[in-house]
DNA sequence: CGGTTAATTGACCCACTTCAAGCGCGGTGG
DNA sequence: CCACCGCGCTTGAAGTGGGTCAATTAACCG
C-alpha cells in the first residue's frame, strides 16, 4: 500500500506508444489517477469473479491471468497479462466481474479508482478513447484465442501462443533480444490453452524439438521466429500495433 | 440508403435499458447521430477483414455473423449479432477490422459515422461509457465461448450457445415466448461452435432428443428451459442484465 | 422436374483425454 | 549433510469425442 514508483509505468507508456500519442498533460492525468501499488504472491487471487470493484488494476511486474471455473473443476484462463496491460478496466464500465484474475508470478499492481476514471471520460475524451481501445485490444485477443481454439491444431495454437505473448512482451519493452518472461506451470499454459496437461507436455515436446524454441527457467528464447510464426500461422494484425490518432 | 425509421431504434433501446438508463437527451444523441440505414442479403458480407471504417453498424433487423478464416480455409464465426447490437462499435477506437462481418440473413442495419462518435466522446461521458460497456459486453461473450470451448463437452457447449442466444434475444425485445429467430445454417453453427458440421448435427440431434428445444425453420423453441439451462451449466451473470449507472 | 443447397447417416480414423506411474529437483527439517 | 517430501514434469497405455470421407435424403427453387 503505497505510491507507485514513476517507472512503475514505463511498460504501460510504451505499450500505448506504439498504438497511440498521449499529449504530456494525458500522461501527467495517468499518473495523477493512480491510486495505491500493492504485491501479491503467485498462486494469490487478484479479483474474485463476482467481486464489484472500484479501481482497476495496471500491472506493473510480473504476470497475472484471467479464469474462469466450470461444474467439474475444470478452469480455463482467458486471459495473460503482463506489465502494461490492465487486468479489469473492464470492470468500469461492466461493474460486475464475470471471471477472476489470478497472480501467475509475484505481482505487483497499480489500483486506479473508478472515480477518477469518470473524471478522465469527462475531462479527457482522447484518453478517453485510448483506454477504450486497449479494453478492445483485449476482445481481439479473445477473438483470436477462439479462432486457434477452434480450428487450428493443438501445435499450432500454442505455437499462436507464444508468438502472441512475445510480441505484446516486445512492445511492453519487456523481452530481452529474442527471450521474454514466461513464468507459467505446464498445468496453467494447459488452462489458457484449453488442453489437458499432459497433451501441452506431448504438444510442447513436439513444438521444441521443432527447433523454433525453447522454454525453461520461466524463459522463452525463440531460435527462429520465422518458422515460428509458420506453424502458428501468426499474423499480428489483431494486435493493433499501429500508432494511429484514437 | 435512406434515413432510418424510429422503430428501427427500439431493439438497441430495449438491449440497453436492461442495463442502464438513457436520459431523453442521449437518446435523442443516438438518433442524431445515426446516418444511413442499409440493407444486405444473406450471405453478403458487411464488413470485410482489413477495412478500416469511418462508421460503425447497428443491427436493425436480421442476423450477422463476425468470423475469421484461417489458412486451410476454415472459418471461426466469433460472435453472432441480432437487432440492437453494433457490429463493429470496436472498429471507432480500433480503427482496422480485425475480421470480417457477414449478414447470415437479410439484414438491415443504420451506420453511425465515426466523426459523430468522436463527439459523443467530447460532449455525453455517460453515453460514452454506455457504449463503451456494449462493447466490453462483447467482450464478455468471447471470454464464455473459449471456457465453453475449452471445457465443455460439445453438447454442453451447443446448449449453452442456445441459452445466451435466447436470454438476448429476449433482452431486445425479439423473442416471442420461449421462441426466438435463429437463421443460422448448421455449417454455420458448426462455425461458431468450432465443429464439424457432421457432428454439429449429430449433436444437435441429441440435444433435440433431450426434450429440452427444437430448432426449425431458423426459430429456435425452448421447451424446457431449466433443463436447457442445467445442460449447459448455463449462467447469465456474464451477459451483465443489471440496470446500473455506469 | 432437374439443379442446387442443407440435413442426415454410416464407417473409419486420429487427436486429444484419462488414468496411472515414475522422475527430477529444490526446499526443509532433523 | 542427508533424507524425505511435494510439486512440476515426463512417459506409457488405453479409451473416446470429434473429425474426415463419402454417400443418401430432404427441401427448396426456378
Amino acid at each position: 500500500m503505497a505510491k507507485p514508483r514513476p517507472e512503475a509505468f514505463d511498460p504501460f507508456f510504451t505499450m500505448v506508444a506504439a498504438r497511440d500519442t498521449l499529449s504530456e498533460a494525458e500522461r501527467a492525468t495517468i499518473l495523477a489517477a493512480a491510486g495505491e501499488t500493492r504485491s501479491y504472491a503467485a498462486g494469490e487471487d487478484i479479483v474474485d469473479q463476482g467481486d464489484r470493484p472500484l479501481s482497476s488494476t495496471l500491472v506493473t511486474r510480473g504476470m497475472t491471468g484471467r479464469y474462469s471455473t466450470v461444474e467439474d473443476g475444470g478452469r480455463q484462463i482467458t486471459g495473460l497479462h503482463i506489465a502494461g496491460d490492465f487486468v479489469d478496466l473492464h470492470s468500469f464500465p461492466l461493474k460486475l466481474m464475470d471471471h477472476a484474475v489470478t497472480a501467475i508470478s509475484p505481482t505487483e499492481i497499480i489500483s486506479f479508482p473508478h472515480a477518477r476514471l469518470v473524471e478522465i471520460t469527462e475531462r479527457h475524451p482522447h484518453l478517453t478513447r485510448v483506454l477504450w481501445m486497449l479494453t478492445l485490444l483485449d476482445g481481439a485477443i479473445h477473438r483470436q484465442w477462439m479462432v486457434t481454439k477452434g480450428r487450428l491444431t493443438a501445435d499450432e495454437q500454442m505455437a499462436h501462443l507464444f508468438c502472441e505473448q512475445f510480441v505484446r512482451a516486445r512492445t511492453a519493452g519487456l523481452a530481452t533480444g529474442n527471450a521474454y518472461p514466461f513464468p507459467l506451470t505446464q498445468l496453467q499454459f494447459g488452462d489458457a490453452l484449453g488442453l489437458s496437461y499432459v497433451h501441452t507436455n506431448r504438444t510442447l515436446q513436439r513444438l521444441r524439438r521443432t527447433g523454433a524454441l525453447d522454454w525453461e527457467g520461466g524463459v522463452v528464447t525463440i531460435h527462429n521466429w520465422p518458422l515460428l510464426m509458420e506453424l502458428a500461422q501468426f499474423d499480428p494484425t489483431y494486435l493493433h500495433l499501429e500508432k494511429l490518432p484514437r
